[in-house]
DNA sequence: GCCGTTTTCGGCCCGACTGTTTTCAGTCG
């Protein structure tokens, strides 16, 4: 999948167009193409090789060319004829806040600078303050930009975030009695990823509400402050914007805030032509300027004869258009599951006993909960033989027994081999109710090895869900080489669940693989993969990317009831 | 450069904040 790679190289055009000063919407263009492919469900190359790249939206004519020139001959004559002028090092200047396109050419044709380390010598020698346009400030202000850049290892994970902005709402609610509250942007969109955390407030008096954010005890620094948006950054270096809307246009101001860009740009269209403007003040007219919404954010959607959308679908991936078509897809919600269908013990590297594991998914309200360790070749997980499985599995069954209204399933994590066998024997796997099956070790194979790998797995009838099935590490690791596509049939065709790991590191498989293994006919599975009783909480990891994905209640296999549950489980062992 | 239930030409989302400026450019979301 070279989607990401693409995307790149069309967002270096946009910035070397930029410096260059350009025509604005031909940058946008560009800017819209890269992201468009950045999300585009299938690989740029088979696209390409069957010639749809214009079926993209954002690609026309003059981008599929390019694409084509690139993904054929590996080389795009246009970049470089564009780097020619300027070297491409100075687009990376622009991963520094505070620095865009045309400060990077400034530093460029005034200074000679192509790198941060340039920039860090011309800071030090103080060399920037004398450059037009700039000055002490702007000079200060990008060396703290390098600082933040170098202290930032790529985004934090939604993981972290999230108990963030909570525990911020919290003590803002308590201390300014404000009721209308939220986290905004990518953390209510609920992205695996968050650049910055955005929260919004409704209050008329903004001064009290800014005193109390800029003096919140996690408050490294102050950004900014004014009267409507102010930013910090916290002793671990994220940055927190607050901005402070007046109650009326607190539902306008949550829509627009929380976009995403493609999302708002989208909807501000289709209200101009309906003869409307949207900005985050409300909804208005154009003919008479009257303010006919604002208060609730369902009121833009519904003016604008839409449902309202979920804010894990507003990506401009097709919701708009279902939203007008008022057929949007009732999304999973975490109280549609009923157990956890991948959970380890300290029977392997789990941190607790089974009991405490079933207490834990008892008190969540689950009905089942699948205790899966792991397998004997998986040595540093204290990985479980044959006869350790049968031990422990009087320990479920002592359990079962007692009734509680929580049945404990027989499982394991079975490992894949690097020759795609398992780990294994059948005469045991066919003894246990639920069989997870991963690959933990030869992730640096080549794409057609690991494929086999997990074909290998699938193919074996008594496996019914892949976990963690890329394999990637979010911030550490890029999944391993295989070809989605040809995975997401296999699936199929074997009747193999494949897994949404909530682990927030994980979340794997990602929102836009979840979506397309469901749309090919794959059921999915989310499971939080949890080491110790409080890690059951991950699922709302797990359910947000779900959410992402537009899957329903009916597409995740632990939402049904036990019996359907084993019904299912069990379909795949009888099939032959 | 893209795109079309008003268009194959003429549009293309919108505002806050900052810094260096006397009215605005750059960055960011």
């Amino acid at each position: 999948m070279r989607n990401r790679e693409v995307a790149q190289l069309l967002e270096n055009i946009a910035t070397l167009l930029e410096m260059k000063g350009e025509n604005r919407f031909k940058i946008v263009a560009y800017e819209e193409a890269a992201r468009r492919i950045e999300s585009w469900p299938e690989p740029i190359e088979e696209v390409w090789k069957e010639g749809r790249l214009k079926e993209i939206p954002g690609v026309g004519e003059s981008i599929a060319s390019k694409i084509e020139e690139y993904l054929s001959t590996g080389k795009l004559s246009y970049l470089e004829e564009l780097t020619k002028e300027i070297p491409p090092e100075v687009v990376h200047l622009t991963a520094i806040p505070g620095v865009g396109p045309k400060i990077a050419k400034l530093l460029y044709d005034q200074l000679g600078i192509k790198s941060i380390e340039d920039l860090e010598k011309a800071i030090a020698e103080q060399k920037l303050r004398h450059l037009p346009r700039l000055g002490v400030k702007s000079e200060e202000k990008i060396r703290k930009g390098i600082e933040m850049l170098k202290r930032q290892s790529g985004r934090m994970l939604l993981g972290q975030a999230l108990p963030l902005v909570e525990e911020i709402i919290e003590v803002i609610q308590e201390k300014s009695g404000v009721t209308k509250i939220s986290p905004a942007g990518s953390i209510r969109r609920m992205k695996e990823t968050i650049g910055d955390i955005d929260i919004l407030v409704a209050s008329s008096t903004p001064e009290s509400i800014m005193d109390i954010f800029t003096s919140l005890p996690q408050v490294r620094e102050i950004i900014a402050r004014g009267t409507t948006k102010s930013s910090i950054v916290t002793q671990e270096g994220i940055q927190v914007d607050l901005r402070v809307v007046e109650e009326t246009s607190f539902g306008a101001a949550l829509q627009y805030f929380t976009g995403s860009k493609a999302h708002n740009i989208k909807l501000r269209e289709i209200a101009l032509k309906k003869g409307f403007k949207v900005n985050e003040y409300g909804i208005f007219r154009l003919d008479n300027d009257k303010r006919v919404g604002g208060e609730k954010e369902e009121e833009i959607y519904e003016t604008l004869g839409m449902e309202w959308i979920p804010p894990e679908m507003r990506e401009d991936q097709g919701e708009i258009e279902l939203a007008q078509e008022k057929k949007l897809p009732v999304l999973i919600e975490i109280g549609d599951l009923q157990g956890d269908l991948h959970a380890h013990s300290n029977w392997s590297d789990g941190v607790a006993s089974i009991e405490e594991m079933a207490e834990a998914a008892l008190s969540r309200g689950y009905k089942y909960l699948a205790i899966c360790d792991h397998t004997q070749s998986l040595a540093v997980a204290s990985g479980l033989s044959p006869e350790e499985i049968r031990e422990r599995r009087k320990e479920i069954e002592r359990w079962n027994k007692k009734g509680k209204g929580l049945r404990l399933l027989d499982g394991v994590e079975v490992n894949i081999m690097s020759d795609g066998s398992l780990d294994f024997p059948d005469s045991e796997l066919e003894k246990l109710e639920v069989v997870v099956a991963g690959l933990h070790s030869g992730l640096g194979q080549g794409e057609e090895k690991i494929l086999r790998r997990l074909e290998g797995a699938m193919k074996n009838k008594y496996v019914q869900v892949i976990s963690h099935p890329t394999g990637r590490i979010l911030n550490r690791r890029d999944a391993y080489q295989v070809n989605r596509e040809k995975l997401f049939y296999l699936a199929r065709e074997t009747r193999t669940s494949l897994e949404i790991n909530s682990q927030p590191e994980r979340l794997d498989l990602s929102d836009v693989d979840a979506r397309r293994a469901r749309d090919l006919g794959v059921k999915l599975v989310i499971s939080t993969d949890a080491h110790s009783p409080s890690s059951l909480d991950y699922i709302r990891y797990g359910v947000a990317q779900a959410r992402r994905g537009w899957l329903r209640k009916e597409d995740v296999l632990n939402t049904f009831s036990l019996e359907k549950l084993l019904e299912f489980l069990n379909c795949k062992k009888k099939a032959k």
